[in-house]
RNA sequence: CCAGAGGGUCGGGCGGCCGCGCCCUCGCGCAAGCGGGGGCGAGGAAAGUCCGGGCUCCACGGAAAGCACGGUGCCGGGUAACGCCCGGCGGGGGCGACCCCAGGGACAGUGCCACAGAAAACAGACCGCCCUGUCUCGACAGGGUAAGGGCGAAACGGUGCGGUAAGAGCGCACCGCGGCCUCGGUAACGAGGGCGGCACGGCAAACCCCACCGGGAGCAAGACCGAAUAGGGAUCGCAUAGGGGGCUGCUUCCGCCUCGCGAUCCGGGUUGGUUGCUGGAGGCCGGGAGCGAUCCCGGCCCUAGAGGAAUGGUCGCCCAUCCGCGCCCCGGAUUCGUCCGGCGCGCGGUGGACAGAACCCGGCUUACAGACCCUCUGGCAUU
RNA sequence: GCGGGUAUAGCUCAAUGGUAGAGCACUAGCCUUCCAAGCUUGUGACGAGGGUUCGAUUCCCUCUACCCGCU
C-alpha cells in the first residue's frame, strides 16, 4: 500500500481505541498520533462477525480500504494511525456518502 | 395446448477511470530501490465438516496378540477407497413416466410390548354358544367349544363350502406360511410341482449375535535457518528405593527408559524468516469396450497460491426478471357500457440468487434469483 | 483452519420409549394495620425438520444456535 502502512497487532488497535474517537452513521474513526517522529500513515480496519458473513465483511474492508487510498495520503494526519471500525448499514450506504462523511471526520479530528 | 416425471448445462455480458496479489521481462542504478510492459487471478457449492483417501509426524518389545470401542449391513459390479456411484432383486406408493426403503439374524441368550382388554406370547376363556343335572322356571352347578361380541397398534392363519349338540384344519377348494424337489439366474431371488394341517406375534435406528472394516494425531502435521533463554525461585503436602513416572484406547506379567513427585504462587524468555505450496486418482477434445457407474488408447493444455489474508472500488450501456401505462390480436363472460386472462410491440421505472480458496483430491449433505437443453408419462383437440 | 461438547419453564437443573418434574421467579387468594416470611392455587418448556416404532424429550439422520481446546 503506496505511502499506507497496515496495521496488524492487537495492541496498536487497543492503544487508538483510548485515542480521539469519530463515530459517523457507517462506520466509526479512530486517530491516535503517535508521536515517535515517524511521519507514516498507518491504516487499520475492524469488522466484526456482527456485521455479517464473510462476503459481507471482505467487500465492506475492501471499500474501507478504497476509502483509505483515496483519502488519506491528502487529507490523513500524519504520524496517525487511523482504524476504522464498521458498523450495521455500513455496506448499503453509497460510496460517496462514505467518502464525504470520512473527510468531515478527518476535518474534525484534525483540529 | 394443459398437467407432470427424470437427467444435464449455465449461473449476467461489454467498456471507461482509479487500484490489489503472484510470476516473467525491459530500462536506470554499485546496491537498496525507482519507472515501464506482459501473463494469470474464487465456487457449484469454495459452506457444513458427515464419510473415504493422498501427504507428514508419532507408535510399530513378547504383542499387527487379547479385550474393549466405533462403523458398515439384500445381491452383483465400479473405484485408490468409502457410509459413494451403477445395474439388478424384494417390499411400499402412484392411472403412468417414476419415486421411497439402515433391506443380515427374533428356535444363541436377555429384555420390552404403557392404557384398554378375560388374556400380550403360553397358554388360557370375560360376555357368549351347546349338552347334562337340579330346582323356587330363570337361575345355579358340572362339562364341551373358541365361530361371534368387546379391547387394542398387534388376539394364536384368512375367505367360502361341508360338518357338528355347539364348534374347531375336523375335512375340502383358493390364498398365506414352512420344509422338499425340478428348472432359470454368478447371486439376491423367481417360476413350477408336490408335501405338511399351522407349528414360527412384533420390536434388533433395545441390549445383543454373526460377517466385514478401522493403530493414533493432524499442514497450527512436519523440516530447515536465525535470535533469545540456560532449564529459575518461594510455600505446602506426600515420599525417600521392596518407591514413583513414562513406553499414544485399556488390561496383566515380563522387558526397556527415566527420576524425588504433586499442587499453588512469583519472576523471565520466545511469538521471526524460508519451506511444506500446488503437476494432480488434473482438465479439454477424439476413438474404443460396457445396459451403466466406469475403464482403456491417442492428441493438446498448465489453469489462484494469498498469509489479519490479493482477485477490487466507482460509473455508463445492453440482455434476462418484475411493476405501471398505451396500442394491436386471440379466448371467455357480458346488464352491450365493459370486465378477466394470454401473446406481441412501444415508453418509463426496477435491476441481479446462494455465497469468498487457506495442504490437496473423491463423495455426501445443506443454501440458491433466474435462464436454457434433452428424454419420457397422462389428458384434451386436430390430421 | 482443525478437533470436541451442549441445547428441557423467565433462571438453575432432573426424568427406563408410555401424562415432562423440583427449586427460585410470576399471577391470584388466605394471614397481617401494612410489608416480608409462611400456607393454598394457577400460568408457563423438550432448538428446527425428517425417519424407526403402535407410540420419540429419549433411538437414528440432517440443519440451526451457542460454548470449549489447539498457534
Amino acid at each position: 500500500m503506496s505511502g499506507l502502512t497496515t496495521l496488524t497487532r492487537r495492541a496498536d488497535f487497543l492503544a487508538a481505541n483510548g485515542a480521539m474517537r469519530k463515530p459517523m452513521p457507517g462506520f466509526v474513526l479512530l486517530v491516535r498520533k503517535r508521536d515517535d517522529g515517524d511521519l507514516a500513515i498507518r491504516l487499520g480496519i475492524t469488522v466484526t462477525k456482527k456485521i455479517g458473513n464473510a462476503v459481507v465483511r471482505n467487500r465492506m474492508k475492501r471499500r474501507f480500504r478504497a476509502l483509505g487510498r483515496e483519502l488519506l495520503p491528502e487529507h490523513g494526519i500524519a504520524g496517525a494511525d487511523h482504524v476504522l471500525i464498521g458498523r450495521a448499514g455500513g455496506v448499503e450506504r453509497d460510496y460517496q456518502a462514505l467518502r464525504d462523511e470520512l473527510g468531515a471526520a478527518l476535518r474534525k479530528l484534525a483540529r
